[in-house]
RNA sequence: GGAAUCUUAGCUCAGCUGGGAGAGCAUCUGCCUUACAAGCAGAGGGUCACAGGUUCGAGCCCUGUAGGUUCCACCA
């Protein structure tokens, strides 16, 4: 027996319980089972700095309707859950905070910092699994991972001294990215090139030997002269050939450098001379190692000018920079300062302009692991919803460098190479390494370096299933099925998941990707703290629920497109939960009241049948979107099942059977609400998982979840493509009486006669068993359904429909000009159509190569089209006209 | 410099392999009809950016143009 419901839907009393219950009885729990098939997906992991956003709002709530859908589908859905140790956001993060309380970071040391770091972690770490909670992710906490738990720690040594068994991973002294702020390497993923109003200063460097001759060179970065080595031109410029090989004086400096030639120098640009600067600058470095020349390193690690600079040494880079072109400027040798717009890389997370340096580091060889990668997508074997999202794939794999991955941080996993203090051997190893191999030396060092975050997060499809240890679960749930994410870490992460799976298990962690967007603010822009245009979505569960939340960012969007936060989006979910609510509330009203249990199922009528079949129908289609992983056309598809066919028309239509004891079909009625209620709640179930569980919980008591009960199938019992037809012209019929009653003006409380005439037995048939209908949806009196016209005054009101004509006699009420115009409107449609189709139909080609189908379909437009314009017109007649 | 993507109703966006333009919100007109005013019924509103092309047929495919967004890229 069904319980009574609260009049408005209230999200907040009802979430929290029912999560808990979820969690209670191990729902999201998945176990290895061989009897059935697995479904994986990896959740992205969320850094443990971090707080609940929209983007995670979105990407969680795609997963959990995924692995929703397919835990009903009766599959054995694994949804892996874990957080990141995100190296520098977390190690910036704590060394802030420790400031704060007045602590230095180098004053505590390694262990103490990390031991900080621990203690922080535990403190915060969980915070965001508890939002994503709050969310209804369906994810099995029970397996929760931690990309520097002990399990992963292994996985990434194991790859580390794999890779450099391989000699795919190696340590070089190469100009890397430098970030002065956070005192470390960053890979060219994190560098993030930004246009900034600049100078070009002209410098004039005086050529050695010749009194008063220089060389005019042109820079945006002044202060890198003092590392300078060299001056370049094109070979094959004329104006230069003279000079090449001569020396040059280096201003502001004592030193004397060559002129080269190098076909790196573009002759159009600037002055068509180059400063060659190898340890700041990336061009040049290649440059310098062509010519060996002298890489001489001017700065410091905090960007400071270091002792080489002579004068200028302890000054910060800009400040160096006015210093010297002061400088230059009085000793005549500053030509002009011309403004120039250039791209500039900086740091991703702290915005500071990055500088390139020299630095020892360890390097992944990426030439071998981007084939096989590349191929995987070209041979289709991994799928990236959108398509389009393959060419920035294969654009980056195609012109990928070498991947830097040591970190100067302390909170990461530490790269497993030891230096033996006496002989310099290098010995790379899992395994903590007391002697050194070479020279049996007990002197050993294990390098100070951290990893890049992405490391770890790259093998976190299988280390989190227990690779490389051959458990269970990566034998059964591995490789996983679909990953969630958005197309900004595609580089970052996807493709390094792709490569280091290939690479270590053989295997494509996932065959298909899914790509979405950013959730923007309602004027287009990225949300940002410091904008402060973000909006917290826990703030929206708690004013809207979750369900409300999930609905607004699944519909109106395509993969991989950007979306727009509106409140009024949510408000509009939120009032679809509510009319989800209420319908239930009528039902479980009118059930309560009734056995539906033992039902008469021949009492089925034409109604019935056919809203049986649409939410067959749409049990079907949903199914197709979903499994081509359109969460939003299957989500809108749902929404108007459930309020137009459900809520507007069928609930409308049973009313009187319900109100009528007498009715022999009320059982059947009763029966059909609830079954259809219950497939609809079903298939919104992964959508608005909250509300949907606690309707079905209350509305039946034979199953004790929704989110454990069978999806619907298709089923051709329930497959009445007549009655859906029939129901069609009913509801063409109640139109039109509805639009005629508001253009006249008629208020509801006046009832009128209705009749409907056909001249076809079959169509008549139908509106007798319709009759019932027209007293609520049409506001009748009376329905009379005959052949011909008898009794019908000629001033009535009429809509034609297919086959059949619909009057009311509203006698006084009639404006016949009204009644004139509505008709000729009508006649013009019609007679539009019928130009279309003819058009069509007569045009020899049309004909001749279209298929027949289509030439079929319009053939029955026409003829559909012509009887309806034909009773109008007779209609028009009648009036005068 | 290369690439992707967008331009559809007042606003925000859907529109699957080409076959009669859709939704939500907003607007206008009626309704407190005993599930829901977070609601019901009805209505108005679009040369699908522009110009060509392919096709019997184009919002959808191709080319170009204009504007917007984004990604990639070592031009000092």
């Amino acid at each position: 027996m069904a319980k009574e419901l609260e009049k408005n839907y209230n999200p907040s009393e009802i979430e929290d319980r029912i999560y808990t219950n979820w969690l209670d009885k191990k729902y999201f729990h998945a176990e290895v089972d061989r009897s059935k098939k697995p479904f994986t997906i990896v959740m992205p992991p969320p850094n443990i700095t971090g707080q609940l956003h929209m983007g995670h709002a979105l990407d969680n709530t795609m997963q959990d309707i995924l692995i929703r859908f397919k835990r009903m589908q009766g599959y054995n859905a694994l949804w892996q859950p874990g957080t990141d140790h995100a190296a520098i956001a977390t190690e910036v993060k704590i060394i802030e905070a420790l400031k704060e309380k007045g602590i230095d970071k180098d004053d505590l040391g390694r262990d103490g910092f990390l031991e900080k770091a621990w203690e922080w972690k535990a403190e915060y770490g969980g915070r965001i699994i508890n939002q994503l909670k709050k969310l209804g992710s369906s994810a099995d906490w029970d397996r929760e991972r931690f990309t520097m738990d002990d399990g992963n720690n292994e996985a990434v040594n194991e790859v580390f001294c794999k890779l450099y068994e391989k000699g795919w991973i190696y340590k070089g002294s190469r100009i890397v990215n430098w970030c002065p702020v956070c005192q470390t390497t960053i890979s060219d993923a994190e560098v993030e090139h930004e246009d900034q109003a600049g100078n070009f200063w002209h410098i004039n460097y005086p050529i050695v030997g010749e009194e008063g001759r220089y060389v005019e060179i042109a820079t945006t970065r002044p202060e890198t002269l003092l590392g300078d080595t060299a001056v370049a031109v094109n070979p094959e410029d004329e104006r230069y050939q003279d000079i090449i090989g001569k020396m040059l004086q280096l201003p502001l400096t004592d030193r004397q450098i060559p002129v080269i030639a190098d076909s790196y120098v573009d002759k159009e640009f600037g002055t068509g001379c180059v400063k060659i600067t190898p340890a700041h600058d990336p061009n040049d470095f290649e440059v310098g190692k062509r010519h060996n020349l002298e890489e001489i390193n001017i700065m410091n690690d905090d960007a400071t000018i270091n002792a080489m600079g002579g004068k200028y040494a302890g000054m910060d880079r800009y400040e160096a920079r006015k210093a010297m072109v002061a400088d230059l400027e009085e000793l005549g040798l500053l030509v002009k300062i011309e403004p120039h717009s250039h791209n500039v890389g900086t740091h991703d997370r702290c915005k500071t302009t990055v500088e390139p340096l020299i630095k020892p580091q360890w390097f992944v060889k990426m030439e071998e692991m981007a084939k096989p990668a590349l191929e995987a997508v070209k041979n289709g074997e991994l799928k990236l919803i959108p398509e389009r999202m393959n060419k920035t794939y294969y654009n980056w794999l195609e012109n990928i460098r070498d991947w830097c991955v040591s970190r100067q941080l302390w909170w990461g996993h530490r790269i497993p190479a030891y230096y033996c203090q006496d002989c310099g051997e290098i010995t790379v190893s899992k395994d903590a390494v007391c002697t050194c191999p070479k020279c049996s030396s007990a002197n050993m060092k294990q390098d100070p370096d951290t990893l890049d975050t992405w490391f770890s997060s790259a093998l976190w499809p299988f280390s989190t299933l227990g690779w490389p240890q051959n458990t269970e679960e990566m034998d059964y749930f591995f490789p996983t099925d679909v990953l969630v994410t958005g197309y900004d870490i595609i580089f970052f992460w996807v493709i390094r998941m792709v490569f280091s799976s290939i690479e270590q298990t053989g295997k494509l962690p996932f065959h298909t990707v899914l790509f979405h967007g950013l959730v923007r603010d309602d004027q287009g822009r990225k949300m940002s703290k410091s904008l402060g245009n973000g909006i917290d979505p826990l703030e929206v569960i708690d004013k809207y629920g979750a369900d409300a939340l999930r609905f607004t960012l699944i519909t109106g969007n395509a993969p991989g497109n950007d979306m727009r936060f509106y409140w009024e989006r949510v408000e509009a979910s939120r009032n679809f939960a509510n009319k989800v609510w209420n319908a239930s509330r009528f039902i479980m009203m009118n059930i309560e009241k009734a056995d539906v249990k033992d039902v008469d199922l021949s009492k089925l009528t034409l109604a019935d049948r056919w809203i049986l079949s649409k939410v067959n129908t749409l049990a079907k289609d949903m199914t197709e979107n979903l499994d081509k992983y359109e969460l939003g056309i299957a989500a809108s598809k749902v929404y108007d099942f459930v309020w137009e066919e459900f809520c507007d028309w069928y609930i409308e239509m049973v009313k009187p059977r319900l109100y009528n004891d007498e009715d022999e079909t009320k059982a059947a009625a009763l029966w059909t609400l609830k079954t259809v209620l219950i497939n609809a709640l079903k298939l919104l179930h992964p959508y608005m998982p909250f509300v949907t569980e606690e309707i079905f919980t209350n509305l039946q008591d034979s199953e004790e979840s929704i989110m454990v009960s069978e999806w619907p199938v298709f089923t051709d019992e329930w497959n009445f493509a007549a009655d859906e037809r029939a129901v069609d012209a009913i509801k063409d019929a109640v139109r039109g009486i509805r639009n005629l009653r508001a253009e006249m003006n008629v208020p509801n409380s006046k009832k009128a006669t209705v009749y409907v005439v056909s001249e076809k037995e079959e169509v008549r048939n139908i509106f007798e068993d319709a009759k019932v209908f027209f007293a609520t949806l049409g506001f009748a009196s009376e329905v009379l359904v005959q052949a011909d016209k008898t009794g019908i005054a000629d001033d009535a009101v009429s809509a034609v429909i297919q086959d059949a004509v619909v009057y009311m006699p509203f006698a006084e009420l009639v404006d016949i000009e009204k009644e004139v115009e509505r008709l000729s409107k009508e006649q013009k449609k019609l007679q539009g159509e019928i130009k279309r189709c003819e058009g069509m139909l007569n045009n020899p080609n049309f004909v001749g190569k279209a298929p027949a189908a289509k030439i079929e379909e319009e053939k029955a437009k026409l003829e559909k089209y012509k009887g309806m314009l034909a009773t109008v017109e007779e209609r028009l007649s009648q009036l005068g006209k």
